[in-house]
RNA sequence: GGCGGCAUAGCCAAGCGGCUAAGGCAGAGGAUUGCAAAUCCUUCAUUCCCCGGUUCGAGUCCGGGUGCCGCCUCCA
């Protein structure tokens, strides 16, 4: 299967070729930990979590690296604001980015590298750039001459004389110019600092995601992505020094994902719109927060309103009753053998071919939205084969679904499985004296045991097949 | 000022020159049910912001217009 991926630096969809075999080397920007992350951050990491399961999917070897920024000058700001350190700072948010990350679904990368951990390999970086020349001080600061890169500009389309124009940045000192770059900053009193070649200081920005990438990843990166909002100046910085240092390119395939608005304003402090992951998951499931994500293409912008989770959460009510249909026929034939049939590879071929349509939808470019369409096509579909009056099923034909509902949860993490609810024995007893009170027809009773069992949390259902129940969980699920 | 993106049904959203414009949510009607729940079926854009053009053929390409958004400054 070809995959094909829109690369910020050709701004087309280009076929996807790893550098080494079926290893792909990827990095995604992580957080700032200076706070809990927002439904902003969580587009990313589930995006991007996905799209490097949808390749392990597909048969690549995926090392997976993201960072945590954890010194800046934001963290030590919050540090000051809360009186304490901001390694204390860096330290608590990386463990609430822990927590709303496992919420989420979203899996651990191959290597999460923090930046305070890896200063000597940046001191490293900016030294080889000094010794060829990509550098000049000012007032202690160690800049990046983007003059001394004539492709700078490459990624954002942008060019440095466009850029002198529309800059508008608050000087603290000359730049040669204004799109020059801090690599390293003299440290000023009460700030954290380490000993360099410069003296005390801390790495600017841009440096620590090249020097941890190439560290653990090698000098040229299959696929490097994060929010477009990165693309400049933070990615096009990125490749500057990177490409200055190795005289290789930093990146062969840059993916971005579109910006995240709520209620259709953008997300900013002073409009005070700022939706944490945290207060999100006490309203939603998250794999309803999953399937809104998802609703869209990753490059588009996505609004984050209420219609938007209503009718994610409802799809994936509906995705909870056609798993109860599933399970519940499954068992049934499993108990019955009656209820066998030998094969039906006309019903067997629909069901891989939905399969296939929804590995090529990701496959191009990762449309969720396109794959998910499949999904819906194929639980209509599946509904109807797993009608309980068609009264026999082909095991193979059910061995099939749940190996296509086996890559679905594996890559999109989805299927609420969990979500369904054990099995009670209280209940079953309840639920068969009711049936038995149907079979008499004592309606009464068996209202009056449905009530019961309600009220216990479950809700029953009459099929031809017998009765079923399951724990009712309410609409938020 | 420079650069980029988007405009598809009540709402969300695919569509990458060629069968009847995916899918979801909401709505309507029906089947099924002792009642219910769930499910299934049918229905829901003669049309893709507007105007030109290219083409045998355009939502899809080109030009122009209108509207919205983003970036150029910390930001995922």
């Amino acid at each position: 299967m070809e995959i094909r991926l829109f690369n910020t630096l050709t701004l087309t969809k280009d076929g996807f070729v790893p550098v080494e075999g079926s290893k792909v080397r990827l990095y995604v920007c992580g957080p700032t930990v200076y706070d809990f992350i927002h439904i902003g951050n969580a587009r990313v990491f589930v995006l991007f979590d996905a799209f490097r399961r949808f390749l392990e999917e597909v048969g690549f070897q995926v090392i997976f690296v993201q960072n945590f920024t954890d010194i800046d000058d934001k963290i030590i700001r919050r540090a000051q604001e809360l009186g304490v350190s901001p390694k204390e700072v860096a330290e608590r948010y990386i463990e609430e980015y822990w927590r709303d990350a496992e919420a989420l679904g979203i899996k651990r990368a191959t290597v999460h590298p923090r930046a305070t951990e890896h200063i000597p390999e940046m001191i490293a970086l900016i030294a080889k750039l000094e010794e060829k020349g990509f550098t000049y001080s000012v007032e202690g600061d160690i800049l990046f001459d983007v003059s001394r890169f004539p492709e700078y500009g490459k990624l954002s389309k942008k060019k440095l004389d466009e850029l002198q124009e529309g800059a508008r940045v608050e000087v603290r000192y000359e730049k040669r110019n204004p799109a020059d770059f801090v690599l390293w900053k003299g440290a000023k009193p009460g700030e954290p600092f380490w000993e360099s070649p410069w003296g005390k200081g801390r790495p600017g920005w841009h440096i620590e995601c090249s020097a941890m990438a190439m560290k653990y990843l090698g000098e040229t990166l299959d696929i490097h992505a994060g929010g477009i909002d990165l693309v400049f100046p933070h990615h096009e910085n990125e490749i500057a020094q990177s490409e200055a240092a190795t005289g290789k390119p930093f990146v062969r395939y840059f993916l971005h994902n579109g910006y995240v608005t709520i209620n259709a304003e953008k997300m900013s402090k002073s409009l005070g719109n700022i939706i944490t992951v945290r207060e999100l998951l006490k309203q939603y499931n998250p794999k309803a927060i999953r399937l809104a994500l998802f609703g869209t293409h990753y490059r588009n912008p996505i609004n984050i309103d209420v219609e938007l989770l209503e009718a994610s959460s409802q799809f994936l009510e509906r995705m909870k009753n056609f798993l109860r249909n599933f399970a519940f026929i499954r068992k049934k034939v499993a108990e019955n053998p009656s209820r066998k049939v030998e094969s039906e590879s006309d019903v067997l071929g629909e069901v891989v071919r939905f399969q296939q349509l929804f590995l090529e939808a990701l496959a191009d470019d990762f449309n969720t939205p396109q794959a998910l369409g499949v999904f819906g096509e194929f639980m209509r579909f599946g509904n109807r084969y797993l009608l309980p009056s068609r009264g026999k099923w082909s095991e193979e034909v059910l061995a099939a679904m749940d190996a296509f509902l086996g890559i679905v949860e594996r890559v999109l993490g989805i299927i609420p499985w969990a979500e369904l609810g054990a099995e009670d024995r209280e209940v079953q007893a309840l639920v068969e004296e009711r049936e038995k009170a149907r079979k008499e027809k004592n309606f009464a009773l068996a209202d009056a045991l449905r009530e019961r069992i309600r009220a216990l949390g479950y809700v029953v259902e009459d099929t031809p097949l017998g009765a079923r129940f399951f724990r009712h969980e309410g609409r938020e699920g």
